[in-house]
DNA sequence: GTGAAAGCGCTAACAC
DNA sequence: GTGTTAGCGCTTTCAC
């Protein structure tokens, strides 16, 4: 457990004082070529490397040249892809990150962020749960800088950057309305979340604007992960009364339903693209994002208030793209949109993947 | 952006010393309690929080409670998942995980690394690329501990938490040579990479003890992303001499292959899980290997060396485990195995997915 | 060009 | 119980 050197340690081993060892270290100009040699030298033989948290407290510019990133879930495709571009922009201008999930629980996102404030962070790319309204105000007094993404923090004068979610919710419901269908179920995930609100109130409003009233026996919230979703779908299954089509509220639920075989008698569409959605039998449709755009965009706007941007707050929305792969029109025309974008597909394989009728779908 | 109150602001507001101050903030006992509340209040009314930097700066137990987590690339669904449960170890001990991805580049590796342990991390769990050996035994020197998962760094006497890829992988090809497969092409990523040397050395072993040799038409390596990876085995399809079957040495190779097609037209394993794989048609068989236990295990190993441990190193192998979900059989038995698959889970729908028969796949 | 002194925000060690 | 002094490893400031 060699104990790290420190620039006491090379000064004396260069017979220089501390300050040159610092200089030549700090890369300034302003040393004799030969001392820097020595210096140079005795830094290589005893392994030195300069302690950057030491050196961050006594700086002028008081930056960690760290932040930190909070998202609900790492293990989570869309947030790792969202966390990934994040890292990307901070390694590009020479910022650490601290990463943290929180499981949507406010005690444990008050708890990391807390630690990564404690740790002088420069800012932080935050998807927030529904509380800490007056912890994070107490932080950005602070000076720590914060940015919302995927969702904004209700009352906090924050950037945010998120995507239009109650219009993309209600373009997937016309999808399916268009498509003659008027048992349309939600599934979704806690309304604690923003975006589990907005895209449920999209399908509320679609279902309005088409003279609909929803049914609360096809309404279910709060499905956290696709086996509780799986399970759900199941018994809306096995209801008496089961809908005809499925909007899903994310990527974890639609993968849920796809599981349960939701996508086979139902038509589906989900909240979130995901990897092999076009693979599937019958092909998922979904309202897809970019959650890595969304990442970037997130980070940019942060180093700009880092870098002294003090604009009022800005909310930027990106886009959301309706991704149609057939899975939204009856449970008759799916088989026919599978065939096509199969033959598409391969160029090849000519196939038809039977679907054994179930009578319960077709409306 | 009002300066971050500091204890001596505090104790100047409380009317009373610093020290006095440290040690209500550090919950020691010793201070009378009407003391403590006049510096409660003052804490309170600044909205103090301490600075953890300076703190560890001076402390006995010279311990940044800070490591490191430096995977090949976040957005992967594998390293995300070890991701997740490496954070959830630090976060049950209090310790905070700097996060970065290398891109399987040895200089990113390097610069990351390097500024972490400038941070004065007091571990890292690293998922190593091929070079910086030396460096890696500079950082240990100065008593930094390292825990490689997913791949040992060769010639780095540390702990490494893996499974055992050659035996998997063996498994796999055996289970095509069983189903009657003798062209068994291998699609994997860059040699230089641990696991993947050792699965394409599974896959060699597997074919010798066939009595088979490798037929280098049908090797690829390199392939970075499912993209790549669906390229090269679009060629492969097209070629004139086409395997009967396709082993692939990652999750994303896999991907690749079932996007171009691949899976419907020769019998496929792929090495690692991935969601939704036993959704598809056919339904993908796999070697599958559990990314969160790695992690976990791997944090485990790193905090057990935190707090003192220093045993010679260990190595520790976890399990594979061999998903049979019926795409390793020619191609006439895949349709009886999805049968089946479909049967037993949904419970509800039977059907069967026809498939075009190519004439080339069997054998 | 180089170095001595002061101090970043905090804790360890000891005094009172 | 509380305060004083010293110092963690480094940079700032200013002297030579």
């Amino acid at each position: 457990m060699a104990e790290r050197p420190t620039m006491k340690d090379v000064a004396r081993a260069a017979g220089v004082s501390l300050m040159t060892v610092s200089r030549v270290v700090a890369g300034e100009a302003g040393v004799a070529p030969q001392t820097a040699a020595r210096v140079e030298e005795a830094i290589r033989t005893l392994g030195y490397q300069r302690n950057d948290i030491a050196r961050n407290l006594r700086r002028k510019a008081q930056d960690s040249r760290t932040i930190g990133l909070v998202v609900d879930d790492l293990a989570n495709p869309f947030f790792s892809a969202l966390a990934r571009s994040v890292e990307d922009e901070a390694y590009r201008r020479g910022f650490l990150v601290l990463v943290g999930s929180t499981n949507d629980d406010p005690r444990r996102e008050r708890d990391v962020v807390s630690a990564f404030c404690a740790r002088q962070v420069d800012g932080l790319v935050l998807v927030p749960t529904g509380g800490n309204r007056a912890f994070f105000r107490a932080q950005m007094a602070r000076g720590v800088k914060v940015v919302c993404v995927d969702r904004p923090a209700a009352g906090l004068p924050v950037d945010c950057v998120a995507v239009d979610n109650r219009a993309g919710a209600g373009t997937a419901v016309r999808h399916l309305l268009v498509h003659g269908h008027r048992r349309i179920a939600y599934l979704g995930d806690r309304q604690e979340i923003w975006t589990q609100r907005e895209r449920f109130a999209g399908y509320e409003e679609a279902l309005a604007a088409a003279g609909l009233a929803v049914d609360t026996a096809l309404v279910r919230h709060g499905l956290r992960g696709h086996q509780e979703a799986a399970a759900a779908i199941g018994e809306l299954m096995a209801s008496s009364a089961p809908p005809t089509a499925l909007f899903s509220g994310n990527d974890l639920v639609t993968l849920g339903a796809v599981e349960a075989g939701a996508s086979r008698r139902f038509a589906l569409v989900g909240f979130d693209d995901f990897l092999l959605a076009d693979k599937l039998n019958p092909p998922v449709s979904v309202v897809s994002q970019d959650p890595a755009a969304l990442g970037r965009t997130a980070a940019q706007l942060l180093f700009g208030r880092i870098d002294g941007d003090d604009a009022a707050p800005r909310s930027v929305v990106l886009e959301t793209r309706f991704v149609d792969r057939g899975s939204g029109g009856k449970v008759g025309e799916m088989a026919e949109a599978a065939k096509v974008v199969e033959v598409a597909g391969t160029g090849k394989v000519a196939e038809v993947a039977e679907l054994a009728g179930t009578g319960e779908a077709g409306e």
